[in-house]
DNA sequence: TATATACTAGAACAAAACCTCTAAAATGTC
DNA sequence: GACATTTTAGAGGTTTTGTTCTAGTATATA
């Protein structure tokens, strides 16, 4: 049933994820991946209909492997063991990482982005708002609006700043920081009913 | 002593700025920022000696129009205050704010610096260390390294988390953010000797 | 007014990007 | 073994970019 594959579409989004880490998203041509496996760019066409929905691609799995572990704690409750979810989960994705906090998503893939990828990033945006209104319904009863804007103060703008400077500067995030993001959180949401 | 000008160099800053502001650094191609002036592209090379190098300069004049403000209030010793400059120099200056907050410096001026340029912006980043490091001494006694980073995750980092999500949406930061980074400082930094 | 000078004006060029398209190679099924 | 199908392979077209270069224009000063 035909030529067996040489080179995987994962293949593909861990080189185009690397060139991106590395170079920022302008690094990632077409023939910067390729090259970067040794394939030939008829490949990379073979699989990903343009360069957009390769890096759409690369960008939705990287959200959904990052969203995965984060739901699955803030369905437990645990707020602050959440908010420390991101420093923990960068210093063994620096990559993702790097992808998901250095460059702005409209600017990633610009242009018009194709049906499929918007589907999948609604349905991921859905959960994400899902798991934040249930999480603020627990902590302060009725979700307000600026219980919801406390929340995602805490739990993902304090830990994703914490975090950039040192992504930028191509470190693993020191310890330290877990005990800033900390003290914010007690600070933000910690004394609530 | 020669014609008139009829494109200032700040003009072209100008018009660069608002490009990236609108569609991020690759938006700002030479043919553009003299299209939206409705300038010939000879006249942009006739003041600056690449792309680059324009960029350059429209970062170094963002950055030090930013930090000219920051540095006073920081150099009053109001540490509260300067949390919150981000938020409100942000608020009158939106296109300058998502140049500064939203896109790589590395990635915007890609390759080599010009010297000139690097000259610059080590100076404004050692005029920023001293600030800081004065500061922490005020504040701490002898600085130890970890009380500078407290006071960096309080006066930048975290000033500059609230305010990103609206940058990226193109909306102006809601008051509500001003209370979060208060709180935030008073946690981080407020009971200290 | 004459001239030197600062600037505008945009055509032209080389490099690089994305994408297309044709041909060949390799593999499962009859 | 022959065919159908999947995949590799990469040369080539089109578009866009940064940059250069030559020519022309307007103005301050003498």
């Amino acid at each position: 049933m035909g030529r067996s594959a040489k080179f995987l579409s994962a293949q593909f989004l861990d080189a185009a994820l690397a060139l991106v880490a590395e170079g920022g998203p302008e690094a990632v041509t077409v023939s910067a991946v390729a090259g970067s496996l040794g394939a030939p760019i008829g490949s990379i066409y073979h699989r990903f209909a343009s360069r957009d929905l390769l890096l759409a691609k690369m960008w939705l799995r990287t959200v959904e492997s990052f969203q995965a572990g984060f739901l699955e704690i803030l369905k437990s409750g645990d707020g602050l063991r959440a908010s420390l979810y991101t420093p923990s989960w960068v210093r063994s994705h620096v990559n993702e990482g790097r992808l998901l906090l250095l460059y702005e998503r409209e600017y990633l893939i610009s242009g018009e982005w194709p049906q499929e990828v918007r589907d999948h990033a609604a349905q991921l945006s859905r959960n994400l708002d899902e798991g934040f209104r249930t999480f603020t319904r627990k902590l302060f009863g009725r979700s307000a609006r600026p219980a919801l804007q406390r929340v995602i103060f805490a739990l993902v703008d304090v830990p994703a700043a914490a975090v950039r400077r040192y992504l930028e500067a191509g470190e693993a995030p020191p310890r330290i920081i877990d005990e800033l993001v900390r003290d914010t959180y007690i600070a933000i949401l910690g004394g609530n009913p």
